[in-house]
DNA sequence: CGCGCTATTGATGACGCTCAAGACCCGTGG
DNA sequence: CCACGGGTCTTGAGCGTCATCAATAGCGCG
């Protein structure tokens, strides 16, 4: 994410018109390039088709369903989810502001994965077509897909290496990981408020939601947390990144 | 893979200079287009480095080493695998003749996991530098990327649905997935031999050898299978597609 | 106010891991 | 040629982690 081939877009030269609650989006070069690209305001508008508001269990879209549009989060908080025909379903990730969804099946032209809000969340919703034209023809864009795309194998592979680690090691390195995206979105990295459900966070992490509660106790027990339901508070860094790679050295 | 952008590809007309073994190769579509797209053979061998031979064991590749090859497997077999700061490691595939590796990380130019011969194994070479201008400018083989992220994308969810069955359910699930990768390069459907351990099968599983051991012992006794140490002999591959596909309706 | 969803805690036991020992195979070197 | 050692495979015994089942409490929401 820090050495990112767009980041020489002039900002200053475009801000004047730039919606105020872009400067912080994630997506935001990726915007901005689409944008100078072509020169013009109303192309930028015609690509972000429109912005749309999903309640707390709607859904952006499905696994299988023709891909139309990509998402990008703005606000509130989105999980992406994979199931197989006999009724399995796997949470692959969580999603917060400023994140690009949708992408990673932009050659098979499906969805890959079903996208569903835990929150109420918005969105600006991009026009699949007019976006794959920019690919094709732009190879800072293409290489900000390969980028997203890389990002999401590499994610995968994280969450294969989950299944080496046990429940307290896989629930610590789940906090850190919130805590570094909290982080990244300029809010608190020690404090914060779970969007997803215990039994989210269990199917994320391979883990029975019951399991998920016991552990979330046993770390308050310890004080390495303050845990009210999903309000958090991380009390000891340090131990818990101790935990999180590989507990065995110091329990 | 069937529906393919570049099967239009005229076979006939470059057919008088390409090499036998290329023909059945799985980059074969992909050799060609770089060959026809710029007319001549020496092209296409600047692009096919050299080809190269790999003892059981050796590395084609290791994480996080700056990419410059390319690997197309013309024969013999390969596991890929990730692994962390602290020893931990988990085997993510293995592939054989045709497969091309080593391109899932064109954007980061590392490679993002290990690569590492299980038998003798012969590759085709394929400098990265040459093949990435030929990205850059051509939106089939652009195309072509895409398809082999997405596809590594969604190996990696299958693997995680891994985690939603028990041993058997996982190892029938192998089996038939092995299955089909041998039909698929014209070799017996029902009988083979694998080219891996079993400790290397259980990694990739997420379960013990020695649980291995066990479950082909049993699948052995009910007569599934016929297992002599590495030949294995599917016996009965409608009750294998039972087990896979969620046993609990059927045991 | 009552329904449903979520969270919590306890009791129980199963599945698969760990440890251990032995068999087998193969390549190496004496 | 055989002996040796290392790697792989197999099988057994025992145990631990975590899933499952169950009951209850809390909460938001219609």
């Amino acid at each position: 994410m820090s050495e990112n081939p767009l980041k020489v877009v002039p900002v200053a030269m475009a801000s004047d018109s730039v919606p105020l609650d872009c400067r912080n989006c994630g997506a935001y070069k990726l915007c901005m390039t689409l944008w100078l690209k072509n020169g013009d305001v109303s192309l930028f508008e015609r690509v972000v088709k429109k912005k749309r508001i999903f309640k707390r269990g709607e859904m952006l879209y499905r696994m299988g369903q023709p891909m139309e549009y990509l998402y990008v989060i703005r606000g509130g908080s989105v999980k992406t989810c994979i199931s197989t025909d006999d009724g399995q379903v796997r949470v692959i990730g969580f999603h917060v502001a400023g994140e690009l969804l949708g992408l990673n099946a932009i050659e098979s032209r499906e969805y890959n994965c079903n996208a569903c809000a835990t929150a109420i969340t918005s969105v600006c919703e991009v026009s699949i077509g007019r976006f794959e034209e920019l690919v094709r023809n732009d190879s800072a864009i293409q290489n900000e897909v390969f980028k997203i795309m890389s990002a999401e194998i590499r994610h995968g592979h994280d969450l294969l290496l989950f299944g080496k680690y046990n429940a307290e090691e896989r629930l610590a390195a789940f906090l850190l990981s919130l805590s570094r995206q909290f982080a990244k979105c300029h809010c608190s990295a020690t404090e914060f408020s779970l969007s997803m459900s215990r039994s989210d966070i269990g199917n994320y992490l391979g883990l029975a939601e019951e399991t998920v509660c016991r552990i979330f106790a046993r770390f308050q027990d310890e004080a390495l947390i303050s845990s009210e339901c999903r309000h958090i508070k991380l009390n000891n860094l340090e131990r818990l990144r101790q935990i999180a790679s590989k507990a065995n050295v110091t329990a």
